[in-house]
DNA sequence: CGGGGCATGTAACCTGTTACATGATTAG
DNA sequence: CTAATCATGTAACAGGTTACATGCCCCG
């Protein structure tokens, strides 16, 4: 269960509302770990219940809108949660299965299918890469940024490898 | 939703029962999508219920054992969805949370839990090599034994990749 | 003939998903 | 001033997880 995990590391990078948590998760730590404003805000209340945080009414901005911060109890927390022992999530692939299941019962149209996939990934491959091109403009070699730099990298190995496969797959697929 | 898709095609595959079924998923389409035995048992009875599979008790093997197998409409079924649009779940991967923590707040003792998982991928990526090895031995070049192995490839990528990010990330947090 | 293990299942819970609702602020 | 939009939230549900329960066969 990392999800108050992530959104402590989050808050811990920068303090903010719900709204902007939100939307870094859309785009930026939410590649490691997805969520909703939904679950953002369930996730908030039992932070801020449970100690870890404090919100404030935020000065700027409309709305009911609140500013969280990391409280040292947090930190305390999400150093203890970084060293714990947790085995990766068992796999859920659908894309896989379906490879399985063509394979299985004979052609059932997948070729369509892989290619919208294979054209996703080479987005997001494309988004990563403008993130490194942007980074690298700035270099330092501190040990925050030299771990932000595997992560992206794990990342864009990871598009290319969806790539890849989905090309071999489409190469079967269509012959 | 693709548990009872790939209890399909598993059924497609061979035949059986639960627990046959329970152990496919345990080392071989489980590495796809993953399934515990109450999930299996609570699908195929829906599946049955639908009309997609039918079972008989089992002559021979213990206890209340039934074989399952799939019926005509079940493979209509898989073909339809197997062409069916689905984009891939949104990544949820607690280690590279960790290191974005870990990045954030400085070192809290995340080498020990990198290296286990390092053992993890090792050790699955020599389990997916014996596979290849025997099954290059079987050799023929038919649509149904190529999709196989791109998957086959595509699991070792996936392993060597996770390998290959955990010794980098090794090296910044032992430094 | 009784204990252990296999096959099937039940129940409670938690996380994540989807659809909808409300309050407050700003743009036109 | 009202319509759009932003920020926060509620409710119902589905899928997955964990712990426990039952029926049946086989072995000693």
């Amino acid at each position: 269960m990392s999800l108050p995990h992530a959104l402590l590391t989050s808050l811990s990078e920068r303090a903010g509302s719900g709204s902007e948590l939100a939307r870094r998760f859309d785009k930026s730590i939410g590649f490691f770990w997805a969520a909703t404003h939904q679950q953002i805000y369930r996730e908030l209340a039992r932070l801020e219940q449970a100690g870890w945080i404090e919100s404030l009414p935020a000065e700027t901005g409309r709305g009911r809108k609140r500013a969280y911060r990391v409280l040292p109890a947090g930190t305390e927390e999400l150093r203890r949660w970084v060293a714990e022992g947790e085995d990766p999530r068992p796999q859920r692939d659908a894309l896989m299965v379906r490879i399985r299941a063509e394979a299985a019962i004979g052609p059932a149209g997948l070729a369509d299918e892989m290619r919208r996939h294979l054209a996703l990934h080479e987005a997001k491959l494309a988004l990563y890469k403008s993130f490194e091109q942007r980074d690298v403009a700035g270099e330092s070699d501190s040990r925050e940024r030299k771990l932000q730099y595997v992560l992206l990298k794990g990342g864009i190995a990871q598009e290319e490898l969806a790539i890849n496969m989905a090309r071999e797959a489409l190469r079967i697929l269509e012959s």
